[in-house]
DNA sequence: CAGGGGTGTTAATGATCGTTAACCGACTCT
DNA sequence: AGAGTCGGTTAACGATCATTAACACCCCTG
């Protein structure tokens, strides 16, 4: 036993059965909700049927683990990325609202997931997703008061969160094609942005 | 049997102990999901344990979907009521924005289910509740539509969704003192409208 | 060709949980 | 006092469903 071979390489190629079924997962979770969802039906989606899934995860959990984790830190280290490659404070910002727009419109399902099977999650695994979720809040945060100056952080935080909130309303949404859909979301998240909320009416 | 005596008396005065149960439902699957949530839970939450509550309710079910049917009806009639009383396009708009917000933050636990657990509603109920749903939206397509001549209908929808979604964050956010809140909402959420969508950049 | 790892299959197992049964005290109305 | 309804209790029942057992291939390497 060349100590434990299996347990987390990451510099290991991704194969293919496992993304698969993750990904059916998603759509299932997200139509259905993690609960409403059977192992049987996830089996199905991708043409095994039932508990050939074992093969491959842990336990059900642990599917759900995987998938809000990794959303997660893809939303994180994306923001990190757009957030270093930019130049003003205000060009940041606006980075980081085409970062999101064009992260829920590619992945509806996840976002849809993410929001509304959160405390599925075992323990450690949900402290993970919100310990990344408040990074990634924070990011925002720190961009917007840069942006912002005089903005106050809890005005901000809350700022933050209806933005967030308002760009991924996007599976709810009857879409528009992408395109239209990303200028439209793009412009109206800007324009909540840019209501001057520092300013007593 | 003076017919049927107990089934719909729209001018009965609520009692107390369905609205108490719905509450401390409505709280329960706010944080853990319908299905999080055992009967026994909710038995609890108001002091009665486990199955008492079938003197109240037919089902579990029943207890979603008298909740939502409930929300959405209070939405519609609220939604419409202000539209009536508004004098210009721009007023009714302002208005239901308004109307929107300080229900947010009132029912934010509803509001939640709502967003999470509408699938789990049997095909009668969801049907009803969506069908409402759509009418709500549609209320805001028009006044939207009116206070911006010339904004099509899919871009008018699609608006509406985002907007809606930057209000109903309102669960997730840290949440700031209520009208601190309530006025950075309605702020925010004019300023996304605002941002004149129907102009190409 | 022996054999072992990786991937499936179907049939038990066991827990969880909504729902129902059977039973009971309290209060009202006559 | 007595009958009935209302709201509650605890103990089964039954379904659903994740998980595991036991067994079967395929394929590749030695």
């Amino acid at each position: 036993m060349t100590h434990n071979a299996a347990e987390d390489p990451p510099t290991e190629p991704p194969p293919t059965r496992r993304e698969q079924i993750l990904g059916a997962a998603a759509e299932l979770f997200a139509r259905y909700g993690f609960h409403g969802v059977g192992i049987d039906d996830i089996g199905a989606a991708v043409g095994v049927s039932g508990p050939a899934l074992y093969r491959h995860f842990r336990s059900k959990d642990a599917m759900l683990g995987e998938m809000l984790t990794g959303i997660s830190e893809k939303l994180l280290h994306g923001g990190n990325a757009r957030i270093a490659g930019a130049g003003t404070p205000e060009h940041a910002l606006e980075s980081l609202v085409h970062w999101h727009v064009e992260f829920a419109l590619t992945n509806s399902a996840l976002i849809t997931v993410h929001l509304r099977d959160l405390d599925s999650l075992s323990e450690p695994d949900r402290h993970r997703v919100r310990e990344l979720q408040r990074r990634y809040v924070e990011v925002w945060v720190r961009a917007l008061i840069e942006a912002r100056p005089g903005l106050d952080e809890p005005t901000a935080r809350a700022a933050t969160h209806a933005v967030l909130g308002l760009i991924n309303s996007t599976p709810y949404s009857a879409r528009l094609d992408t395109t239209a859909m990303t200028t439209l979301l793009h412009r109206m998240a800007m324009g909540a942005l840019d209501s001057e909320p520092t300013r007593r009416a």
